[in-house]
DNA sequence: AATGAATGAGCATTCATTCAT
DNA sequence: TATGAATGAATGCTCATTCAT
């Protein structure tokens, strides 16, 4: 609500940003209460909406942020590399960085997008994310290095496998994103079978 | 509620079961009320009690049956299959009929795994899903058909790109599921690679 | 909210509308929450919702009520009078019995005027009220009763004078309806002049 | 709360009033909040409170501020006029010019006057415009010019009528407030009928 | 004089659940 | 079985006012 914020305006914007988006991945997005956060902070009910417009605005702030942040670290990755195969490789192993450690930022992501309300934000932001990948996609099939199926697709199922395999190895199993990384990458290059000539030389932490 | 329910009381619970399915995937279950739903159907709002302890042992109730429901006829389909890689095929392609038969409650089930209540429940019928396919896995792997990997991750990577592939091409595109369920298994056999000898011959409709 | 009232529903319903409407007339709208009227009925919160869809719906609800019935009786006082100056005279007379058993409601309408959510409602009902007596005002012009000017300015200055007078014999200095209606149909006739030929003989109650 | 202001802060106060009143008057002093107030301005939230001790205090001093200067103009087109008749003429017609040049402050008393809070305040300001008029109202009953009633009653039924026309003409239908004034003069001298003796000749402006 | 930040009681409204009939 | 009525805790949000700087 008020234009210019001071230092110390910012600090608590983004206390409050981050302590509500451990809240909300935690508990609950519809289960966590305004009073939760500001109670949670020790600070008055005032301050929440003097920092922002409603929940949901606020709900929507930490998706959008989450979103961007992740993709400037994805094209960061990416820049350097020319080869398409290892674009990807570079693409999938800073998800699951990013994601190691932001988790409540990816369960935050998923639980919204599974909400009428936040639908369209997140998946405007996934197509964003697919969107960079196409190109990646495209050119490999190209080069002959991927074989020819809408390219969509293929970015679809390559995030699928990325999220699926995010939950169970990172959320769940804790392990190190670099080690997960491999192996979403190692089905994203062959699937089930053995590795063809499309499998790329991981140059990960080992 | 009741123990023994008449013919006439069975077929109430059905109808505010499916309807409330229909209206929790549409709307979302936080936003759908109890009065939403008996308003729907035209009934006091007793009635709604009378059937069902509370409006979460409905939802949890929608899920189990959803999951047994799906799991059954996987079973099913695999059945008579001696192949391993068939056999996931199989089970893929059972998924993707059934999905598109039962859009509202894939959407509901992807809903519930992110809401803290019920995400064991959904969890521990996708746990029981990938339980299911591991043996298969396993036997590829022996048979010399599956690279070697945790059997478990193979598995999750697997159900991610079909549940990317099927809100992608069957909930958003409404494309034919068998022709869907080809692509997700393209993929998930080969990965972005060309098909190598992990390659099954589809036995699909065309 | 529902559709259809039992017996003991609408005695709740009109028991609300009666409280709420001397409360917020006495303490003002703004003045009273929900929660003032509920608790003053001893009645839970939820009760006031089970009947309208919000304060500001019942607000309007009670305008209308007040402005149809005062219109009910004042169209009755008037339909087997000829002389249009005494059907003048009877509609103030109207206004004058009706506002003195209704009061609250007198106060609420000149509340609720002022007040840019329900102006549009008021100054509606009193737009019909002066239309009401429009046709009375021209036939009197044309009868050669009443001197010629703008018959909406007449009716206007009519409805001033009436609830001018109404708020200071009636409202403050509780005096007999009739004898107070009396004294302002002697200024809507003649002014501050003495009784021309414009002046009825009063058919008052006395 | 501060006790001298310089010639800067009396302007800021001014500014205030002023900016406050016009927002009051056309939201509804309810709707208005403080911030609304400040935010408008431009200026931080202590300013209000450096100026004003609440938000009441302020309408407070707006009432009495524009009742009073209705009042010392009244008093100054009256006080050469020797005729009790054309001296409440010229009340009512400097009360039509005050109003047509602030409307909003008309606007505010009519709204003040329904709110508890404020109605002592409006009504005694009205009390004391009655009592200015009821000198003359006397003087013209015992001159003969004016019938004997309540003098009190004669004076509440002008205002009645002025400020009914002074709504309908003046703030709906942005008419010349001498022309109105004239209107409602011309129904204060004789009500419905045809000019009698009380009639005064008009001294307008043109 | 002025600002941005903070307070917290209060408000309208919702809704899962219970109850009397 | 079923209904309409009732409950009341909880929620998101507002806003007059105060405070530290």
């Amino acid at each position: 609500m008020p234009q210019r914020l001071t230092v110390r305006g910012n600090k608590r914007r983004t206390q409050i940003i981050d302590y509500a988006a451990r809240k909300f991945a935690a508990d609950g997005y519809h289960e966590t209460s305004v009073a939760d956060i500001v109670n949670g902070l020790g600070v008055g009910k005032g301050v929440f909406y003097w920092y922002f417009e409603s929940k949901d605005a606020l709900l929507k702030e930490i998706l959008v942020d989450a979103q961007r942040d992740l993709r400037r670290k994805q094209r960061q990755a990416i820049a350097d590399e020319p080869d398409p195969l290892r674009r990807i490789s570079a693409a999938i192993r800073t998800s699951f960085v990013w994601l190691s450690s932001n988790v409540h930022l990816f369960l935050l992501l998923e639980q919204a997008k599974t909400d009428e309300r936040f639908y369209n934000l997140v998946r405007h932001g996934e197509e964003m994310a697919v969107a960079d990948a196409l190109p990646h996609v495209k050119a490999g099939m190209d080069a002959g290095m991927i074989r020819r199926d809408d390219p969509l697709v293929i970015a679809h199922a390559i995030l699928g496998v990325t999220t699926s395999l995010a939950r169970l190895l990172i959320v769940d199993n804790k392990e190190d994103p670099l080690l997960a990384a491999d192996r979403a990458i190692a089905f994203c290059m062959s699937g089930v079978s053995f590795n063809g000539k499309a499998k790329e030389r991981p140059a990960g932490i080992l």
